[in-house]
DNA sequence: GTGAAAGCGCTAACAT
DNA sequence: ATGTTAGCGCTTTCAC
């Protein structure tokens, strides 16, 4: 099938110059005649000449690939995210190659392992779960990585502060009067960021004077394709007269599978519980869904991440690792209200 | 930063043997005593070599680079999809490169070209606008190309059956006695694809004896931000008496965007109107949701895409293009009902 | 302004 | 079973 491609001394002859010529015209060096430049072009465009990017790499010890590893690339948050990571990237030069991990470890370690091999230049990381060894390996590497979205004080990070994450949440069902709060979790949350997230919770909800009386994790995935099994859990907790009222989730979608999974099981949203997200994505706007949430500032993350990512691989940074924490927003829509009776 | 990584020629060097029994030991070939495949490993390990894929893939003369174009990585079917190509593109060993397009042309066809030049095996387009030429380049450069989810005679394609894509929405409103329809897109759909749909709503309009009122382009991203403009063209024709009843949607994506505009302008789904979407994302399926949509197969999608696309690069397949049609379905929910008064 | 030559890190015959 | 050799397509000194 394909078909010998021309190459540089293809060029090279048809035009009757060297091949470093040919090199010069199309890398645009100086140093090259009007006449050259012209009869070059012309046999570049006759022979549909392509320049080898391998190649090029390969002698140039440096490539223009820039891996971006992600949790889960169906959640809303990480799409936005990873389409603004590549725009950020185009626009300095670089691609990107997107490497989806479903929150397995094993499968993160053998991704970056892929990325290492095509030797990118570096990697953002959105949600990364491999703990200390994977950064310590990255950096004993010399590859230049970037956290992006959970907090790693190992490495460049750019994220939401993650110490008043939950703590806004709280607070918020806490003003409206509910006084046993719920967190809300999903199993393809990333270990380190739940952790967190959940030490936020319970630490507001102490200083809040609630009291927290369950961890939810709901599988977002079953609950989606109505699987009773997936709702049995929530069920118990709602039936109980000394539930929570007020839940506190790890994420977006899976507070909108909470408000599924309640409204489904007869507890109405916000009547009978109040919800709020964590991200902000877009989809909670509806009207429909209405979801109070805290919001994170996905652009300036991604545009920060890239721009910490970049200072890095071009050597501008030599310092240790930069944490930019953002803050969060919250806000109020429609799943939340006071407690009823 | 990137302190000089050791090349074969260290290991080679280290484990007292030349590079080519190097070579041997990490390429899996035979021919090398365990003795010496022990002490190149331990060496390997020492080092910390880590194989160059690009001076592999140089002299190979192949990649195992897969890249994907999408229009819009943010419409939960396409990150779905993308998601699924890479886990399958994974399990034949090759790693993809996604590039996301926004629909614009130009970019389309910048980042095909930086494809070729990472010299990618082959090239999995959903959604692709660029027309023709972009096909017939591909194809003289002997590229493998898939493209997915939408029909494309020149290539080899597997696509939901698009004659009877919105056929089937137009007879689900005409059956439960919508006369007057709309046709709604948005921009971000592709040309190709948003014609051959469009078609399809004439051609059956014509056949159950509906009339096609209007076409109702929606930005999406506007609605949701509440932006009072975008949704001005679809305040007039719902004010109208005579202004249609059922929605045919060439997206689920837009025919949620349809529900929020209208039931902010006050019209109820389905009591005032009905709205069939297409696609069938998962989240069309939340009880507050309840799209009614003629689901594709994505899955299905995903499988045969890749495997068409192995196929080709291969050399397994050397005949004319081959076009795989999938039987789209009707999921009927709740935003359809029979018009009132 | 242009060309010759030496690699980049690896694979793949071909010798030994 | 192991080593030698010749590239893959390109960039980049260094001469001319």
């Amino acid at each position: 099938m394909t078909r010998q491609r021309p190459t540089i001394v293809d060029v090279a002859g048809r035009s009757g110059v060297s091949k470093s010529t040919v090199s010069n015209v199309i890398r645009g060096a100086a140093n090259v005649s009007d006449t050259t430049r012209q009869r070059v072009l012309a046999a570049v465009d006759e022979l549909g000449y392509r320049p080898n990017g391998l190649a090029r790499q390969l002698v140039q010890q440096r490539t223009s690939t820039i891996g971006v590893v992600v949790g889960d690339l169906t959640n809303p948050i990480y799409s936005q995210l990873v389409k603004l990571l590549e725009q950020h990237a185009l626009a300095s030069g670089y691609t990107t190659m997107v490497s989806n991990t479903d929150g397995h470890p094993e499968r993160e370690a053998a991704r970056i392992e892929a990325l290492l091999e095509r030797r990118v230049a570096g990697i953002a990381m959105l949600q990364f779960s491999g703990g200390r060894s994977v950064i310590d390996e990255l950096h004993d590497d010399g590859v230049a990585v970037t956290v992006i979205s959970c907090l790693e004080e190992r490495a460049d990070c750019v994220t939401v502060d993650e110490s008043k994450g939950l703590a806004i949440s709280v607070r918020h069902l806490a003003e409206l009067g509910h006084e046993r709060l719920a967190y809300v979790t999903s199993p393809l949350i990333e270990e380190h960021t739940n952790r967190a997230r959940h030490e936020s919770f319970l630490r507001e909800c102490k200083r809040a004077g609630c009291s927290e009386t369950a961890v939810v994790t709901l599988d977002v995935e079953a609950v989606l394709a109505h699987d009773a099994d997936a709702t049995r859990e929530l069920g118990r907790l709602l039936e109980s007269s000394r539930g929570p009222t007020g839940f506190a989730a790890a994420n977006d979608i899976v507070a909108i599978a909470l408000i599924e999974a309640a409204e489904r099981l007869g507890a109405s949203v916000p009547e009978r519980i109040s919800v709020v997200g964590f991200d902000g994505i877009t989809l909670g706007g509806l009207t429909r869904i209405a979801l109070t949430t805290v919001a994170q500032p996905i652009e300036r993350m991604a545009e920060l991440g890239m721009t910490l990512l970049l200072d890095r691989i071009d050597g501008r940074t030599t310092s240790t690792s930069r944490q930019v924490l953002l803050e969060p927003e919250l806000v109020v829509r429609a799943t939340t209200a006071p407690p009823q009776g």
